[in-house]
DNA sequence: CCCTTTTGACCCCCG
DNA sequence: GCGGGGGTCAAAAGG
């Protein structure tokens, strides 16, 4: 699981994105409760005393911590409601619960559905957005001569701003949209995605608002991709940390244009420019996710929240901070 | 003109 | 057999 990673920060790292370079709602997207201090440190850092800046720095790291608590609540209950309705006989018995919500019934498989199923491939590497949740759970559709598939069903959870309707998951892969439908247990609209990647690759998405939490976006993942990740097209290809968290060190865009990689993992950081490797068919999509608001906002989110992740991090901006204020 | 999204209607499974 | 409801289709609209 990799929820510590929620605190936001205004920050602007110059790994020569443009966007990145003037405050917009995306950079601070996801405060909520500590926007006030965050953006105070923003905003005067360079007239605040010793004392008020040592004051913040409590605050914020006192938030950070919160918001790392209730993020990992969220999704420990998640998982717990997960495995309350899992069989006692085991995990392949229960029908595909896949529904979003948590409170859903078990849903209807109809035989189209279990028709275009396949395997291989995996999604099942999707932990993206750092605040994601996600479950495997095998299920078994049952094929037209009686037998039985296990389908692969993937619950991800995502925090996302509360405001934006779009409730587009990135997750690496490129999907489109065939559906959306409110659902009786839960008053925000359910939407449905099929993996655009790949005409033939069977993967459905089903994204819809958390009923307790809007904050919060469930996304459930069906099948298995048939075709390779999509390099570069939403997800940022983040290096590991040792715990397994991904830290948003590398940007990879398949095009004529070098690939800037920003690796915050090694001592002292660096920026590594590199060619680009050989490019995708669908190379124009790409391009263009990777120029949208949604990805660069995505991008700047994922970054803010790895880095106030990392008490390293912070300690060393606090520190940073000091040293820039005036002595008194 | 092409691609994607929206949305109302329809299909079909389950109780 | 019937109705409810989730899932999908496909035409229209938008970019």
């Amino acid at each position: 699981m990799d929820t510590a990673r929620s605190s936001p920060v205004c920050l602007d790292l110059m790994v020569g994105l443009p966007m990145v370079r003037e405050p917009s709602p995306a950079r601070c997207a996801g405060m909520r409760a500590d926007a006030d201090i965050v953006g105070s440190a923003c905003g005067r850092a360079g007239s605040m005393t010793n004392g008020e800046a040592k004051i913040l720095e409590a605050k914020f790291t006192e938030v950070s911590e919160e918001n790392r608590r209730l993020t990992e609540m969220i999704g420990y209950l998640y998982a717990n409601q997960n495995f309350a309705r899992q069989s006692p006989e085991g995990e392949g018995e229960q029908p595909a619960s896949t529904a979003a919500s948590p409170t859903s019934p078990v849903g209807k498989k109809r035989s189209r559905e279990s028709m275009d199923t396949s395997d291989s491939g995996d999604a099942s590497s999707d932990k993206k957005m750092g605040t994601a949740e996600a479950e495997h759970v095998d299920v078994n559709s049952p094929l037209s001569n009686g037998t039985c598939r296990r389908i692969k069903v993937k619950r991800v959870c995502t925090r996302i701003d509360p405001s934006d309707t779009s409730l587009v998951v990135k997750d690496g892969y490129q999907w489109r949209k065939y559906g959306q439908k409110v659902t009786r247990d839960n008053p925000s609209p359910r939407a449905y995605f099929r993996c655009a990647f790949a005409p033939s690759c069977p993967v459905k998405k089903k994204v819809q608002r958390s009923a307790e939490d809007s904050s919060v976006v469930e996304a459930t993942y069906e099948g298995e991709h048939n075709h390779p990740r999509p390099t570069g097209a939403g997800e940022l290809p983040g290096c590991r940390t040792q715990d397994g968290s991904s830290v948003p060190c590398s940007i990879s865009i398949n095009s004529s244009v070098p690939t800037i990689t920003l690796d915050l993992t090694k001592n002292g950081g660096g920026v590594q420019v590199v060619e680009a490797g050989e490019a995708q068919p669908d190379l124009k999509k790409v391009c263009r996710e990777v120029a949208s608001p949604e990805f660069r906002a995505a991008l700047v989110e994922q970054m803010a929240r790895e880095l106030t992740g990392d008490r390293k991090f912070t300690d060393a901006l606090a520190a940073a901070i000091l040293r820039k204020l005036p002595d008194y």
